[in-house]
Parts: C-alpha cells; structure tokens; sequence
DNA sequence: AATTCATGTAGCCATGATAGCTATATACAT
DNA sequence: ATGTATATAGCTATCATGGCTACATGAATT
C-alpha cells in the first residue's frame, strides 16, 4: 500500500449517501464528499470515477435496503395479508426518507448492468411472496407490472405532494391496493 | 418603450422547452436558451427570475399540453373504453416523448401554487370522464389516487427501462389497466 | 431633455473534472 | 538487512461550465 489512505470507497458511499438522504441529489457535490471525508475533491476520483458514480453507488446501496426491508417487514396469515404488509412497508420505506426513495427509478440509467442488477435483487421479495400465493408463472410478470408501477407512482406522487385535493391519503392508499390485489 | 425586445417571455419558454424535449432537464441551461433567443445569458434575467422559473414554465406548459391531449385522443362507445382510451392516451404522451414527460411529478415542488393549478387542470379530463361513467362522488378521488399512479409509475418505469425482464410490455399494462378499471 | 427598461459587459462563485507532482508502503532483488 | 522499483492515495494548480449580480448603455416614449 503507498499513501496510507484516509478514507475508502465504502466510507466515501456512505458520506454521498447522508448528503443525499438529507437534502436531495443536488446536494451530492464532489466538494461536499470530500470534505466530510477529510480529502480535497480531486482526491476522491482516485476512489469514483466522477460523481455520477457516486450516485450509482447511492442507488445500489438504496436498492439492497428495500430489499432488506420488505423481508423484514412481510408479516401476517395469509398470502394476502401478506402482500398488503409488503405493499404497505414499500410505501413506508419512501415516505420515511423520501430523498432516499427519489434515488429509485431516477433517470434511464436502468441499461447499466449493476443498477439493473440491483433492481433486479430489491424485486425478489414480491416475486417470492406472489408465487407463494400460488400466482401462475406466466402471470407473475404482469400483476408485479401492475403493483410495483402503482407502489412507485403512489409514493412518488405523495412525497412529491402531488395529492392536494384533500381526501385521506391512507385510504387511498388502502383502496388501491386492494383494488390491485382483487384482481390478483 | 425603450430598447425593442428581442424575445419574450414566451419565447424563451418555448425554447427552454424545446431543450428539456431534446435532451432533459439538465440540458435547460440558462446560456443555451439566451443563444437561441439571440440574446446574451444575463440579459434572460429580465425575463425569468432564475433557471427554476424556466424550469417552472416547461413544466406548466407539458400539464396543459397533457390535458389538451387526454381530451384529444378520448373515443369509444362505453364509458368502460373511453377510460382505457384516456390511458392509453396517457402512456402514449410519456413514450412519444420521455423528457418531455419526466419533468411531471419531478421533484416535489408541488407546493408551488401555479403548478398545482396545472397539475389539477390536467387531471380534470379524468375526473369528468369518472363522473360521465357514474362513479359516486365520494369514490372519484380514490379511483384517480389508484389510476393516475398507476399510469405514472408505469410510464415513467417504462421510458427509464425499468421493466428488463422481458415479456409483452404492451400486455402488461393492459392487464394492469384492467385489473384497475375492473374495480371502478 | 428626462425617463424607462431590455440588452450588454464584466465579473463572482460553485462545481465537475484533469494534469502532474509528492509521499509512502509494499515487493523484491541484492 | 538494505536498497530500489512500483503502485497508489493524496495534494496543488488549473480549466471549463453554469448560475447569477452589479452596473453601464442605448433606444423609444413622454
């Protein structure tokens, strides 16, 4: 090893990822990671190549804590149930950090292998539970393309505070998922 | 008047919005748009108080552009297709033109009171077309909050190549739109 | 002539990025 | 053991771009 290091690619993530979560993807500077980890800016790129690949790096990290996080948070008797728990932890994961959850689906940067890798992985949870539930193959395809696009649109849509006409938000929520899930 | 105007407010929103339509937001620069209005970066601050403003414009702009289209494309017999004719007109607005698109429900800048007055002018269509069908008044607010993030988290899924398992693309949003309308 | 206001010139600051140098820990040959 | 080569993390310096401001300019209305 030369130059003993004062920082890695691990500690470098972590610190772009704190920026993100607290105050949005703007706030990822190359700058502001860098101070926070003791280095002047042009330091970091011996760790990223540039700052677009910090924020790959963010949406990663993101990915495999949904993941983790509908595992953890699926409870209840029946699939259904079970699915509801699921759809339900899915919107607390976005609504309790919405910066965190902005990162997700963010741009056309789905061609890249380890983001499309990533977000393959995060699927798994609902993939698992729906063929459980005794979902035909051929079909899980289609009701996750019916579930995961309301789950995203929903979430986006009420961290982004686009649901202003009043009305209860939860039950909206209740309602449309139960409305997804009859037809499962 | 002094000085003759070079441009306009107009003018320079069409051309911010050409841009975003081109290349995506990040492409809106405040040099690019004072170029092709002739004029130099400054002098746009007569017009607009900072880039979000452009910005802002664009977006208004595609919510009216997205109402006119949604009572545009409108046909069929029942009220059942009209609604499957309203979404698919919706998707279609979101392929044919991604960055157009993308810049609806960005950030969470719905607080803005001119946008959200655009964001509810663009889901009138919507809401006329469930009254037409005799859904309850009570249940209007509920059935967009499953459609609307439906169609919205599908289309932006699809146009950032989110759906790479493969598969009919075409036949999973018809069921999806099925499934949903089948509770309405 | 005075006023008004769109435009222009000049310049500041933040940010992303690169070039090239320095320093040091390890590997290996002597 | 000792010295040399190498690899690499960090640094200073520098550049380009982009948003934005202060202030001057100049044409048209009054």
């Amino acid at each position: 090893m030369p130059t003993p290091a004062k920082t890695s690619q691990a500690a470098l993530a972590a610190i772009a990822r704190e920026l993100v979560e607290a105050s949005g993807p703007d706030a990822l500077t190359v700058g502001a990671v860098a101070q926070r980890a003791g280095i002047k800016p042009p330091s970091l790129y011996k760790h990223f190549v540039d700052r677009s690949a910090l924020l790959k790096a963010v949406e990663i990290d993101v990915l495999h804590e949904l993941e983790a996080h509908l595992r953890r948070e699926t409870k209840g008797a029946d699939h259904k149930s079970r699915l509801k728990a699921m759809a339900r932890a899915y919107r607390r994961f976005g609504t309790t950090a919405p910066n965190r959850y902005r990162v997700i689906y963010s741009g056309n940067a789905f061609i890249d292998p380890e983001i499309r890798e990533a977000c393959l992985y995060s699927a798994q949870p609902l993939f698992e539970e729906l063929r459980a539930a005794g979902i035909a193959e051929q079909r899980i395809l289609p009701v996750s393309r019916t579930l995961v696009p309301f789950l995203h649109g929903f979430v986006i849509m009420e961290i982004g505070s686009a649901f202003n006409l009043g009305g209860d938000i939860e039950e909206a929520f209740e309602t449309g998922l139960e409305t997804i899930l009859a037809g499962v």
